[in-house]
DNA sequence: CATTCCCGCCATCTC
DNA sequence: GAGATGGCGGGAATG
C-alpha cells in the first residue's frame, strides 16, 4: 500500500483502515504489512490526542508518544493507533506514563505547537519503556517466519530518533525473551512473542534449578532482620550467608539462556562475554516466575542478581547499579506487558516492586514443538527439559568460528568460575577455589563441589541408577549449608529437572558424557575441548608441538593450592588451573596413584607409559598416566592403538619440555591435592598450554553439527587441524567406572530412572570407564578400532539416539580432529566416598576443529561469564601422532 | 530526600 | 583504526 489511512473514532471504539485504494485493510493485514514499513510509504494517519490526522507525514512535533513517534512510519503509526485503539494497550500507555492522561494529554497536546515541547518533554517521553513500547509497535507480536523480520538497528534508531544506546538497551531485554535475536552486526531478528512462552517456561527451571525463590526468601528475611537489628551487625551475618547462598547455589554465575531457534547467530556476538544486561533480565524475570506471589521487589531482586561473590558492601555502589540495570529492565519489560510496577508494603513502608502480569502458565507446547516427547511429561520438569536441553545447543558459549552457541548450565557457569579463579590464583591447583569466605582450603573445595555437585545434577548417573547413588547426605562440609543437604537429594530426584533438561537432545548424539561412576569420586563433567583459547594470547606460552595436561582431582578436604603456588605455576606456564578434583577416597580405592600424582605429573605419566607398555591394563582403574586405560583400551586392536598413542605421546613428551615444565607446575601446587590424576589432556601443537585449560563448558554439539562434521571430516581427512585428545582415566578400584552417558541418554535417564531396562543397562554400562566421546576420539585417532561391542567402549546408548552414539564412528583413521575431553569432578563434596555416584556432566562441546567450516561441531569453551577471555578457534596444525605413529 | 532512570563517557569487541 | 556494543554511574527529573 502505498498509503493507509486510519480512522478512529472518538470512542475508539472502530478503527478503520484505508488503503490508497479505498479498500479496508484488516488489522491483521495491517500487521503483517508492519514488516515491511519500507513499502508503506508516505503518508498514514497519525493518532494525536485521540484525533486522527491524516496526511503525509506531518506529524506533530513533539508530541506525546503516541502522536509524536518520531519516525513517522507508516507502520508505526498504525500500530499506533491499533494500540491506541485497544483499552487494554491504552492501559498500558497509562501505565507507561504513570499518571497520564492527564499528563499525557497535556504534553502531547502541547507539542503540536512546536518545539517548543523540546523542554516539555519530559524524562518519561524519552523513557526506556517508552522507547520500546514504540519499537514493539513497529513488529507484530507474531511475526510470520516467512517474511523477513530484520531489525536493522539504525533504521530502528534513526525512526525512534534515539541513540542507539538505547536501542541496545531494549534490544538486549528483548533478546534475553528471545523475542529477537542478533542476525549480524546491526541487525537482528524479530522473533516476537512466539517463543516468549517456551522461553518463560525454560527461565522459569532454570530459576527453580538456581532456588530463586529460597534465596529470595532468604534475603527477605535477612532484610527484615536487619531492619530491626543494627546494621553492622547484620551486614556481617548477611555478608556471610549471601556468600554461602553464591556459593552452594551458583547464582553468581552469568548465564544465558538460549532457545534452539534462537541462539545466536552472529559469530562474534556470541563470543562477548558480557551479557550481563541479558542475563540479568532473564534472572529477572525468573525470580518472578519462581516466586508465588509473583512480585518481586527491586532490592531483593538486586541482591539476588549482584552476582557478586563478595556479597559485600561495596555492594552499596553495585547495588545502585544494579537497581538502575533493573530500572531499565523493568521498563522494557512493562512496556512488554509482563510485569507491573506495583508497590509492597513492607514494615518500613511502601518498597517499589513488581508485579508479574504475564502469562502464568507456560504450557509444553513448547516441548511438543522441539522434541518428539518420547517421555511422558510426568514433570514439568520433564517437558520443560526438553526444551531446555534444545537450549543446552544454544548456550552462551559459543565458538567464534562456529558461531555456536552453547547454553551454559548454571552450574557449569559455576564451575567455570571457580576454574577460572584458579586459573588466575592457582594455575596450578587442581582444586578450583571457591569463593568461599573461608580461606581454608578444605572448604573451597567444599563449596566449590557442593555448586558444581548442585549444578551438575543433571545427567548424573545417579538419577540411571538409584541404586549406584549414594544417598549419603552431604558430607559434613555441606552440612554447613542446611540446604545443603538438598543437594544431594535434589541431585538425585528432585532435581531431575534440573540441569538434565539443558542438555540438548540434538547434542546427545554428538556429545559423548563420561560418567565415572567411581564410588569415592564425585561427579565429573567432561569436557570437550575444541580449540578454544583463552583470550589473551600473550599470556600463553608458544604453541608447542604437544601439550600433556593431567588433570587431577583434589581432595576436597586437600588443601587448595595458594596464591603463591598458584601466581607461580601461573607465570610459569599459565598453566590451566585443573578444573578436575577428586575426592580422596578415590585416591584411597586406587591406592597407589595418590603418590603418582604428587610427583611431577610428567614422570607419573612417563611411568604409566612405561606401565602400559607393559601391559599392565590392570584393573587399576586409576588413570593418571597419559596412556589410555585398561578400560579405553579394552576394546579389540585397543591395545595396539594405546601403544601407538603412548608411543606418541611419550614422543612428545619427550620433545615437549614445556610440557613437563607445566606438569612440573601443576605437580608443585596440586601435590597434595592431587588425589588421582583423571584425566590427561593431550593436545597438539599450536595449542597453548593454557587452552586446554576449561574455560568454560558446554558444548552440545547438534546432530546437524555432527553430520557436518562427518562429512566434513571425510573432506577433510587430510585436514587434520585439530589434533587435541583428551583421555579420561578412570580411577578407582573398578577398572571402568567412567560412565558413557549421552546428553539423549541423560535426558531419557531422568524419565527412565524409575525403572527403565534401559537405564538399567546403562547402569551396569557406567562401569566402563570410556566414554562415546573417548571411543570417538580414539577411533578417531586410529587408537582403537570403532567396532567393540561390548568393550567399554562400547556406548550405552538411549534407544533413541543410541544410533548416533552407536553408529561405528568413523574409522579410526577417518577422523582427524580429535577432541579434547576434560573432565572434571563436579561435586565430589556431597558425594560419599564410599559410594557417591559420579554425576558428570558432559560440558565439552565441539570435539573437532576443523579449518573448514566445521564450525558447527567445534564449540567453543568461553569462562565463566566474568573472565573476559573468550574462546578463540583456533586453527591447529595436523596431529604428528595421529598420522605418523598411529 | 528518595526514587527513577536518562545520558553518554568510555572500555571492549568486531570487523 | 573505525565502528559496534554495552557497562556503568553521574546526576537530573520526579515523587
Amino acid at each position: 500500500f502505498s498509503f493507509i489511512y486510519i480512522a478512529l473514532n472518538h470512542n475508539n471504539s472502530h478503527l478503520k483502515m484505508f488503503s490508497t485504494d479505498g479498500g479496508f485493510v484488516a488489522p491483521q493485514v495491517l500487521v503483517k504489512t508492519t514488516k515491511t514499513p519500507k513499502t508503506l510509504t508516505g503518508s498514514c494517519g497519525v493518532l494525536v490526542d485521540n484525533q486522527i490526522t491524516m496526511g503525509p507525514l506531518t506529524t506533530p512535533k513533539k508530541g506525546r508518544e503516541v502522536g509524536s513517534v518520531d519516525p513517522w512510519t507508516p507502520t508505526s503509526n498504525l500500530k499506533m493507533l491499533i494500540s491506541a485503539a485497544s483499552p487494554e494497550i491504552r492501559n498500558r500507555e497509562k501505565e507507561l506514563c504513570m499518571d497520564n492522561d492527564g499528563r499525557d494529554s497535556l504534553e502531547s497536546t502541547q507539542p503540536e505547537n512546536g518545539e517548543e515541547s523540546e523542554k516539555m518533554i519530559s524524562r518519561k517521553e524519552k523513557s526506556l519503556g517508552l522507547l520500546c513500547h514504540k519499537f514493539l509497535a513497529r513488529y507484530p507480536d507474531y511475526p510470520n517466519p516467512a517474511l523477513n523480520n530484520d531489525i536493522c538497528l539504525d533504521d530502528v534508531a534513526t525512526e525512534l530518533n534515539v541513540e542507539r544506546r538505547r536501542i541496545y538497551d531494549i534490544m538486549n531485554v528483548l533478546e534475553s525473551l528471545h523475542m529477537v535475536s542478533r542476525s549480524a552486526k546491526n541487525r537482528y531478528t524479530w522473533h516476537g512473542r512466539t517463543k516468549l512462552a517456551e522461553t518463560l517456561a525454560i527461565l522459569k527451571q532454570v530459576g527453580e534449578e538456581h532456588r530463586y525463590s529460597q534465596q529470595m526468601q532468604q534475603i527477605r528475611q535477612r532484610l527484615v532482620e536487619k531492619e530491626f537489628d543494627f546494621d553492622g551487625e547484620e551486614k556481617e551475618n548477611e555478608v556471610a550467608v549471601v556468600d554461602l547462598e553464591n556459593g552452594e547455589h551458583g547464582q553468581k554465575e552469568l548465564f544465558f539462556v538460549e532457545l534452539p531457534g534462537v541462539e545466536f547467530k552472529a559469530a562474534s556476538v556470541n563470543s562477548r562475554k558480557d551479557k550481563s544486561l541479558r542475563v540479568m533480565s532473564q534472572k529477572f524475570v525468573m525470580l518472578f516466575l519462581v516466586s508465588n506471589p509473583r512480585v518481586v521487589s527491586l532490592d531483593v531482586a538486586a541482591k539476588i542478581l549482584i552476582g557478586e561473590d563478595q556479597a559485600a558492601d561495596q555492594d552499596k555502589n553495585k547495588f545502585k547499579t544494579k537497581v538502575r540495570r533493573l530500572y531499565d529492565i523493568a521498563n522494557v519489560l512493562r512496556s512488554l506487558k509482563l510485569i507491573e510496577k506495583v508497590h509492597v508494603a513492607e514494615e518500613r513502608g511502601r518498597k517499589p516492586a513488581f508485579e508479574w502480569v504475564g502469562l502464568d502458565d507456560f504450557p509444553q507446547v513448547i516441548d511438543s514443538e522441539n522434541t518428539s516427547t518420547a517421555c511422558p511429561p510426568k514433570k514439568k520438569g520433564v517437558l520443560e527439559p526438553r526444551a531446555s536441553a534444545d537450549n543446552c545447543a544454544k548456550n552462551l558459549f559459543s565458538s567464534p568460528g562456529t558461531k555456536r552457541s552453547f547454553t551454559r548450565h548454571p552450574s557449569l557457569i559455576k564451575l567455570a568460575k571457580s576454574i577460572q579463579d584458579d586459573r588466575r590464583k592457582i594455575n596450578s591447583a587442581p582444586s578450583s577455589p571457591v569463593k568461599s569466605k573461608t580461606g581454608d582450603v578444605g572448604l573451597k573445595p567444599a563449596a566449590a563441589e557442593a555448586n558444581t555437585g548442585y549444578v551438575l545434577q543433571l545427567p548424573t548417573p545417579t538419577s540411571v541408577e538409584p541404586s549406584r547413588i549414594p544417598l549419603q547426605p552431604p558430607t559434613q562440609e555441606q552440612a554447613v549449608n542446611t540446604t545443603a543437604n538438598p543437594i544431594p537429594h535434589a541431585l538425585l530426584a528432585a532435581q531431575p529437572s534440573g540441569s538434565v533438561a539443558y542438555i540438548p537432545a540434538q547434542c546427545s548424539p554428538l556429545i559423548p558424557v563420561l560418567l565415572p561412576q567411581q564410588r569415592g569420586s564425585g561427579p565429573y563433567a567432561v569436557y570437550l575441548n575444541p580449540s578454544s583459547l583463552r583470550s589473551n594470547p600473550l599470556a600463553r606460552p608458544q604453541p608447542t608441538s604437544l601439550a600433556v595436561r593431567s588433570m587431577t582431582f583434589e581432595d576436597k578436604t586437600g588443601q587448595s593450592p595458594n596464591g603463591q603456588s598458584a601466581a607461580k605455576s601461573h607465570t610459569a606456564a599459565d598453566a590451566s588451573p585443573s578444573g578436575v578434583k577428586r575426592l580422596r577416597s578415590e585416591l584411597a580405592s586406587e591406592g597407589s596413584p595418590s603418590k603418582d600424582t604428587s610427583p611431577k605429573l610428567c614422570e607419573i605419566l612417563q611411568a604409566r607409559l612405561k606401565a602400559r607398555r607393559v601391559g599392565q591394563l590392570t584393573s587399576r582403574p586409576s588413570p593418571r598416566a597419559l596412556h589410555l586405560d585398561p578400560e579405553f583400551v579394552n576394546t579389540p586392536g585397543g591395545a595396539v592403538a594405546n601403544q601407538t598413542l603412548e608411543q606418541s605421546l611419550e614422543l612428545l613428551l619427550d620433545r615437549e619440555e614445556k610440557v613437563v615444565e607445566v606438569l612440573k607446575e601443576l605437580q608443585g601446587s596440586e601435590d597434595d591435592l592431587l588425589v588421582g590424576v583423571h584425566l590427561l589432556i593431550f593436545f597438539c601443537s599450536t595449542l597453548p598450554i593454557q587452552t586446554l585449560i576449561p574455560a568454560g563448558y558446554l558444548i552440545p554439539i547438534s546432530q546437524q553439527s555432527l553430520i557436518s562434521y562427518k562429512e566434513h571430516s571425510k573432506d577433510c581427512i587430510n585436514n587434520i587441524q585439530t589434533t587435541e585428545l583428551t583421555f579420561t582415566l578412570s580411577t578407582g578400584s573398578r577398572p571402568a567406572p567412567a560412565q558413557e552417558i549421552t546428553p539423549t541418554n541423560l535426558r531419557l535417564q531422568r524419565p527412565a530412572n524409575a525403572a527403565s531396562p534401559q537405564a538399567t543397562q546403562q547402569a551396569h554400562r557406567l562401569n566402563s570407564p570410556s566414554p562415546a566421546i573417548l571411543n570417538f576420539t580414539l577411533q578417531n585417532l586410529g587408537l582403537i578400532s570403532s567396532s567393540s561391542p561390548g568393550s567399554a567402549f562400547a556406548t550405552p546408548q538411549t534407544p533413541e539416539r543410541a544410533n548416533t552414539l552407536t553408529s561405528p564412528l568413523p574409522s579410526p583413521l577417518t577422523l582427524q580432529q580429535r577432541a579434547m575431553v576434560f573432565i572434571k569432578p563436579l561435586s565430589p563434596v556431597h558425594i560419599q566416598q564410599t559410594v557417591s555416584p559420579h554425576q558428570v556432566a558432559l560440558i565439552g562441546h565441539s570435539f573437532f576443529h576443523t579449518p573448514v567450516s566445521l564450525s558447527p561441531l567445534a564449540a567453543v569453551v568461553n569462562t565463566a561469564g566474568q573472565s573476559s577471555t573468550k574462546t578463540v578457534h583456533i586453527p591447529q596444525r595436523k596431529l604428528d601422532v595421529t598420522t605418523d605413529e598411529s
